[in-house]
DNA sequence: TGCAATTAAATTGTTTACAATTTAATTTTA
DNA sequence: TAAAATTAAATTGTAAACAATTTAATTGCA
């Protein structure tokens, strides 16, 4: 086996899948204004209220380089505060507006259409990670 | 279940991982001065020696828009030329260069590599993808 | 105590992604 | 055959990602 043919890659699938997933979702969180990332950051303030920075990034595996400009843009939107530790200075927390909490509303339906879209049952999605290249199949026969 | 959680989301892991594994390639790429994506390129190039961007798009799932700069960098970088098509003047191919067919022996070794940073063996790195949710806790405790 | 080490964000610079539009060439069809 | 439709790349603009560095605050320890 060619261990640098793409079709014998099995990081690739992964990568790929990636983006088709956050392309599925692109529609949806276009409608209540909020891109792929800043939809995770929304799903860690409703369940959290608020966060630092430091505990945003361990969560979402992101860094301050990353993080540091979505969270003033989605400030800039009104959907949290950035507002600096008055204990640790060196600290930033992110707390969830009203119309953060709000937006929750607009997404509560968002999941089961991603599971309509990406297989064609719950149960099926719930295989998901065991057939990735089954479902990468499927979206390459829909491409050509 | 409440669906908004980040624990229970399904597209997450898949997102986390994929950035797991272009983070574990960077290193071993960066010694042969590749980024992950142009790697893929290079992956094509290997076994089709020249394409159209067109047909690199389609093997890749990436557009024009990704696809001029990065190929523009690699013609920089002497891996391949970028030649307009005399038969049809809107289709550029992409033709793998002397330089860029000799990198593939200094990249040979990196997918076993990436197999035992991945997984423990060989066999587990075949499972990966029914695996990803674990393989995501391991590396989650690593950072902890 | 006071200086070195550590820590948390921010900044800088480069490289993807990708939507939307534009440009130019080729096909289709009225 | 000439205008309309289609196609392939390129361009423009925005938003991640992330390495490397910088800034400022806090901790630790000599």
């Amino acid at each position: 086996m060619d261990v640098l043919k793409l079709e014998n890659q099995l990081c690739f699938p992964v990568y790929a899948l990636s983006r088709h997933i956050t392309s599925l979702y692109r529609p949806h969180l276009e409608n209540i204004g909020l891109t792929y990332p800043q939809y995770l950051v929304m799903m860690v303030l409703w369940e959290h209220q608020h966060v630092t920075v430091k505990e945003l990034g361990n969560k979402l595996w992101l860094d301050s380089g990353t993080l540091t400009p979505l969270l003033k843009r989605m400030a800039e939107n009104g959907l949290l505060i950035r507002k600096r530790s008055e204990q640790d200075e060196r600290v930033v927390n992110i707390i969830i507006t009203e119309k953060g909490e709000n937006l929750k509303q607009e997404a509560v339906d968002i999941p089961s259409k991603l599971i309509k879209e990406l297989a064609t049952d719950e149960k099926q999605f719930f295989l998901l990670q065991k057939q990735i290249n089954q479902i990468l199949s499927v979206k390459s026969s829909q491409n050509v």
